[in-house]
DNA sequence: CTTAGGG
DNA sequence: CCCTAAG
């Protein structure tokens, strides 16, 4: 009777029913997992995109301009842009842009607040507009997530014109714009550059840098005039392509509740989202997928997802190119080699993104690891095997040297500074109580800890990749896009260099296997589900599997001698429980198996 | 998707 | 942690 009332009632005596699948879908918080995907997803996409004008630029655009741009433009600007008649090659510049718009001052930077808002430099170069320092950025797009930014304000010219006003008026400026020159062939209107990377490719150029002259809050008169994104949005195919694109992107622009209330629609119907975009392509068979992870670069795959765009607009050439390194100084960057340009490229992303992201290039399924060539010895042209050619935006193991590059030492920019990986401090865990048996049944065990996903650090781009691109308002570059580029871009997900790295490795904290050993005396060994939800629900990076596998190896380390164990030491008393739970539910596991084929016991 | 178990 | 089979 009394083993009855324990197997009815569980293993501490009181019951813990299934959590019904309907309170489930509420319950659970979407995964950050699933956020990461997406934004990693979009950042990628972003990368493609950026990537893929470069690649895919118009032919029309070297001799002639493209209309939009040629709309739009004066022809001074125009002129500048254009080849030059004596050279075999010209550049052209591809700008980076994100504006954030409507940024709450408080959030701001105080010393930023009053600074335009956008920083583009001039032709001349002689008056870059005030760049937000990256930091600011930075804190902008990590703290600030509920910026929103939407494709509406792009429905017409005048709302556009409207809504760039208004950023650059009431907001700040956190903006960067990221110009590199280009080199390009007349001939072809291919890349072409293949400037040996030497320092002297990066020019540094210091201007009158005066911090209390007008000049850094004064908008540059003409040129900024010439420069202002707004007119660029008028060619409306784009902005029906911005309006379309961006629908993608929106979503994973919305803060927190927002996201989650969208998502959880979708729970509504499959619970566990996060867990299922996590195994999306695990589910295709293994060798399958390192094939798939390597050579399907087509664009037939998984359609719903191919393309991520971002408001963008032609925006002149002719200024030089400059880098938002800090105030008063800019870098001009021409373009050389191949790895040149993948990491402008990267940079240019994580300037946007907030670093931490590495750009992989794979052309015709094979990775390009010789950053020396050029993207015409590597085969890249704009105009064939295009399809071939992939990006991979994938965290980086070494923390991107976000804007973080001493004027005096430009060529860092050149050269990967492989450094550490800073490792978020675990998250600060107190038990709240100590008497951990004895807390209430309908309780959640463990608010107490883990409360995010710090170990996330493993990719920190994650954190300000997915804040920080809700705030990216613009990615520019100077040719204009034709639609049809877009398309033919192979935009992947970044889902591939996901899973094909293998994940970190995460031990778990003694606060960790307290909660799963308090969860497992409660729910017993074969509802790994339930167990996640109940104490590791906001452990994003703790599938259940995780934590399944973490009971296996606890219940194997409590058997074992201490001098056997290895990695931080688990208190024996914690270990004295698995025993003990593990003892009772397979107990209670196999009174079930009885119950459920009494044949087998009368064989018995 | 979950669970269970081997690798 | 990964991978997979099975339900």
């Amino acid at each position: 009777m009394v083993l009855q009332k324990r197997l009815d009632y569980g293993f501490n005596g009181y019951q813990v029913p299934p959590i019904p699948r309907a309170a489930r879908s509420v319950r659970r918080r979407c995964s950050l997992k699933r956020k990461t995907d997406d934004k990693q997803m979009c950042a990628f996409d972003l990368l493609a995109t950026v990537a893929g004008k470069l690649l895919l630029e118009d032919k029309s655009s070297g001799k002639n301009q493209p209309s939009v741009v040629e709309d739009s433009i004066n022809k001074e600007e125009k002129n500048e842009d254009k080849p030059k008649e004596d050279q075999d090659c010209y550049e052209r510049n591809f700008l980076f842009t994100d504006l954030v718009s409507e940024i709450p001052d408080s959030n701001l930077c105080p010393n930023e607040v009053s600074r335009p808002a956008s920083g583009i430099t001039t032709s001349d170069g002689s008056e870059p507009e005030q760049l937000v320092n990256d930091d600011c950025k930075l804190r902008l797009g990590i703290f600030n997530p509920t910026l929103n930014v939407d494709s509406s304000n792009f429905e017409s010219e005048d709302e556009s014109r409207k809504q760039i006003k208004m950023d650059r008026k009431s907001s700040v400026l956190v903006s960067s714009v990221d110009s590199v020159k280009f080199p390009f062939c007349k001939d072809h209107n291919t890349p072409c550059g293949s400037f040996p990377i030497k320092r002297d490719n990066v020019k540094l150029v210091d201007r009158d840098d005066d911090e209390n002259s007008s000049e850094w809050v004064k908008p540059i008169t003409r040129n900024n005039k010439a420069f202002r994104p707004s007119p660029r949005f008028g060619d409306r195919k784009i902005r029906k392509l911005i309006a379309s694109k961006h629908c993608r992107i929106a979503p994973s622009m919305k803060d927190d509740e927002n996201y989650n209330a969208d998502t959880e629609r979708g729970n509504y119907l499959n619970r566990n989202n996060g867990l299922k975009r996590q195994r999306s392509l695990r589910d295709i068979p293994f060798k399958k997928r390192r094939l798939y992870d390597y050579s399907s670069m087509s664009n037939s795959d998984e359609g719903s997802d191919g393309i991520c765009s971002v408001p963008e607009n032609g925006t002149n050439g002719g200024a030089p190119s400059s880098y938002p390194a800090r105030p008063g100084v800019y870098y001009n960057i021409i373009i050389g080699g191949f790895g040149m340009w993948q990491r402008t490229v990267m940079e240019a992303v994580n300037a946007v993104l907030g670093g931490g992201l590495r750009v992989g290039v794979i052309f015709q399924g094979k990775k390009i690891r010789d950053d020396n060539k050029t993207l015409l010895q590597t085969g890249i042209s704009h105009d064939n095997k295009v399809d071939t050619l992939g990006f991979t935006l994938e965290p980086n193991s070494v923390h991107a040297p976000r804007r973080s590059f001493p004027e005096d030492r430009p060529v860092q920019l050149l050269h990967d500074s492989p450094q550490p990986l800073a490792r978020y401090p675990p998250a600060p865990f107190t038990r709240s109580a100590p008497d951990t048996q004895s807390d209430n049944p309908g309780s959640n065990i463990n608010n107490n800890f883990i409360e995010s996903d710090h170990d996330s650090a493993a990719s920190p781009s994650n954190i300000s990749l997915h804040k920080s691109i809700p705030q990216s308002k613009a990615l520019v570059t100077v040719p204009t896009l034709r639609a049809d580029a877009l398309a033919v871009v192979p935009l992947r997900k970044s889902k591939r260099s996901e899973s094909a790295q293998r994940r970190i490795r995460r031990p778990f904290t003694v606060a960790e296997v307290e909660a799963l050993v308090q969860a497992v005396e409660k729910l017993g060994t074969g509802r790994w589900r339930d167990v996640k939800l109940r104490a590791f629900d906001s452990a994003k990076h703790r599938t259940y599997v995780d934590l399944k596998d973490k009971w296996k190896t606890l219940v194997h380390t409590a058997r074992i001698s201490p001098q056997q164990r290895r990695g931080e030491p688990v208190p024996q008393e914690l270990l004295d429980r698995v025993l003990t739970a593990h003892a009772f539910w397979s107990q209670h596991q196999a009174k079930q198996h009885l119950k459920s084929h009494p044949e087998t016991c009368l064989l018995l």
